[in-house]
DNA sequence: CTCTCGATGGACT
DNA sequence: GTCCATCGAGAGA
C-alpha cells in the first residue's frame, strides 16, 4: 500500500486540460481493489470528453444529475450506465466548476504483477471484468486499503508511440481527434475502433490485429440476473 | 473480412 | 418517446 501510495498519480495530474491528461494517461497503470482482491492493467486506449463545448460529452448540456461529477473536483472516477447493461469508467479532469473527463477504453495485463487480467479491450468489458459499477461513481482516485472499494492510477513510463484518432461510437463531434492509443498494444478495442473510427489505414503485415486476447486467470464469470 | 441488429434500462426532451 | 461514450451474434461477400 505504501508503494502504491507513492506511485499513485497526484490530484494535480488530473486537474489540467482534459486533452493533456488523456494523452499522458496512456501507459499508466490502473489498479482496482475490491473484495479482498486487487487487479489492474496498463492503459492503452483512452478518449477525452470535454465540457460544454464538446457536443459528444455528457457535460455538453450543462450540469445534470448524471454529469454532476464531471463538473466537480478532478481526480475522481466518473462511472455511468449505458445501453442498459454496461458501465464505463472515466477519470475526472479540470479544476472544479469546469467539466472534463477521460474515458478508459482498454487495458492490457501487466507482464508480471499482482493479479492477472481478463479481457479489458473495450470500455464495457473493462468495467464488467473489474467489477466497476455505479457504486464507484465519484470515488477519489487514490489507494485506500480500508474501504470496500478503491481504484487509482500509478505512474509509469510513456509508451514509445502514441497515436491520435477520432473517438469511437459517437455521432456528434465525431471528427474530433480526441482518442489516444498505444498503437503497439494488441489489446485495443479494435473491432469497434476500425468500424466506427475509420482513422488509420496502415495495414501491418505482421500479425497484430488478431492473435489471442491476453487473458490471465479468468474469474468473474457471467451474471444471469433476471 | 464487413455490415446490421437486438438486448436492455436510465437520462433527458 | 428518443437517444445512447457497447457488445456480440448473425448474415452476406
Amino acid at each position: 500500500v505504501t508503494n502504491s501510495s507513492r506511485r499513485s498519480l497526484p490530484v494535480d495530474f488530473y486537474r489540467r486540460p482534459t486533452l493533456d491528461v488523456a494523452r499522458e494517461l496512456v501507459g499508466k497503470i490502473l489498479r482496482v481493489a475490491w473484495g479482498g482482491r486487487q487487479r489492474g492493467g496498463r492503459v492503452v486506449e483512452v478518449e477525452a470528453y470535454l465540457g460544454r463545448d464538446d457536443p459528444a460529452s455528457h457535460a455538453a448540456r450543462g450540469l445534470t444529475p448524471r454529469s454532476a461529477v464531471m463538473f466537480g473536483p478532478a481526480g475522481v472516477a466518473y462511472v455511468y450506465f449505458i445501453y442498459g447493461m454496461y458501465h464505463c469508467l472515466n477519470v475526472v479532469t479540470e479544476p472544479a466548476g469546469r467539466a472534463g473527463a477521460v474515458l478508459v477504453r482498454a487495458l492490457e495485463p501487466l507482464a508480471n504483477g499482482n493479479s492477472p487480467l481478463p479481457p479489458c479491450d473495450g470500455p464495457g468489458k473493462l468495467c464488467r471484468t473489474l467489477g466497476i459499477d455505479l457504486a464507484w461513481n465519484g470515488l477519489p482516485l487514490k489507494p485506500a486499503p480500508d474501504v470496500p472499494r478503491a481504484l487509482w492510477l500509478e505512474d509509469a513510463p510513456p509508451p514509445a508511440r502514441i497515436e491520435t484518432t477520432t473517438r469511437v461510437g459517437i455521432r456528434r463531434a465525431a471528427e474530433r481527434p480526441y482518442r489516444f492509443v498505444d498503437p503497439d498494444s494488441r489489446v485495443l478495442s479494435e473491432s469497434v475502433g476500425r468500424s466506427a473510427g475509420a482513422s488509420r489505414s496502415g495495414r501491418p503485415s505482421a500479425g497484430e490485429g488478431r492473435g489471442g486476447r491476453d487473458c490471465g486467470s479468468t474469474r468473474e464469470g457471467k451474471r444471469s440476473h433476471r
